[in-house]
DNA sequence: TCATTAATAGATAGTGGACTCTATTATCCA
DNA sequence: TGGATAATAGAGTCCACTATCTATTAATGA
């Protein structure tokens, strides 16, 4: 449904958003706040970039930032800017002439992916840090700190949620 | 969500639960009727068996038969037996150590992913066969046949849903 | 006991997603 | 104008998933 690359992209446009109004943040740094493989990540910006869903500033003091306000950017669209999100089953895998609609096997399957589309659709990035959770995206409550996470933890420790 | 062999095995089940009572179906005779590749399928197959879906049975006359009821097989189990279906998120995937709950950006997938999961859960093999609807699964309503599906026909293929 | 049918098991090959590396281009600042 | 910073671009690597192939084992029936 969210392969790596999409979630790491919805990673970086909420690190971007929760610092709305700075200066743009380089790649180097969002990796390190990500804690993505900054060559991955790199290209996944790039992609954001081509889709409007980032800016780029090259030379010194430059970076990423977003493309507009965070309340104006979907998590739809951040997936599917990287091939990602969900896919819906538009005609039957099997290619039987006669199912002008879905089978119910793979109707039941389209409606559960349609279902978390349109929640995906419907929640924009300033939904996820609008809330009155005391636990926040990318962000150690322990410290407050935007970046300060425990850099060198492989993303399949323990701990934490 | 669900990878090709999730997708065949459901296909594989469903066609055995529409034959139901009747002698066991050999892996060809189920390659061809859901347009599974045979020796992939006969993997699949064989995992379903080691999960006791199927049983499985050799020699002449043989092949594999569903091992329960059709309406006390989920959809999920199927997919689980081999190894896909939803997949929730346990913990912080950054490894964060205070996030002792998921924050908002995992939790809205974890939403998702607990109610499709709740779905596959509660529905079972049979209530994809019972239901009125004129087109059942990989079976083709211009013949009402079982295998009598486009056999050569790619699953990439247009046409029928 | 023998031939036939069909599942079992494991080695092998192809493919696409995840990730890396390096060279290049653009921007800023002194 | 030159050096530092940082994005851009694309080729290349790695591995899990997908799929195939072959030899073996088991069951059936004559």
């Amino acid at each position: 449904m969210i392969n790596q690359a999409g979630e790491y992209a919805l990673r970086a446009v909420v690190h971007l958003a929760r610092r709305d109004g700075l200066q743009p943040d380089s790649a180097s740094d969002i990796a390190a706040a990500t804690k993505v493989p900054q060559a991955y990540l790199q290209k996944i910006l790039r992609t954001l970039t081509k889709q409007n869903i980032l800016i780029a500033q090259r030379g010194m003091g430059g970076g990423f930032k977003l493309a507009k306000l965070s309340s104006a950017i979907s998590v739809l669209e951040v997936l599917k800017a990287c091939d990602s999100g969900p896919s819906r089953i538009e005609r039957c895998p099997l290619g039987i002439a006669g199912h002008t609609q879905l089978c119910s096997l793979h109707r039941l399957i389209d409606q559960q992916t349609a279902s978390v589309e349109s929640t995906f659709a419907t929640t924009s990035i300033a939904d996820l840090i609008d809330n009155q959770d005391h636990i926040h995206p990318l962000c150690d409550p322990n410290t407050g700190s935007l970046a300060q996470v425990n850099l060198g933890v492989p993303n399949t420790s323990n701990g934490g949620g």
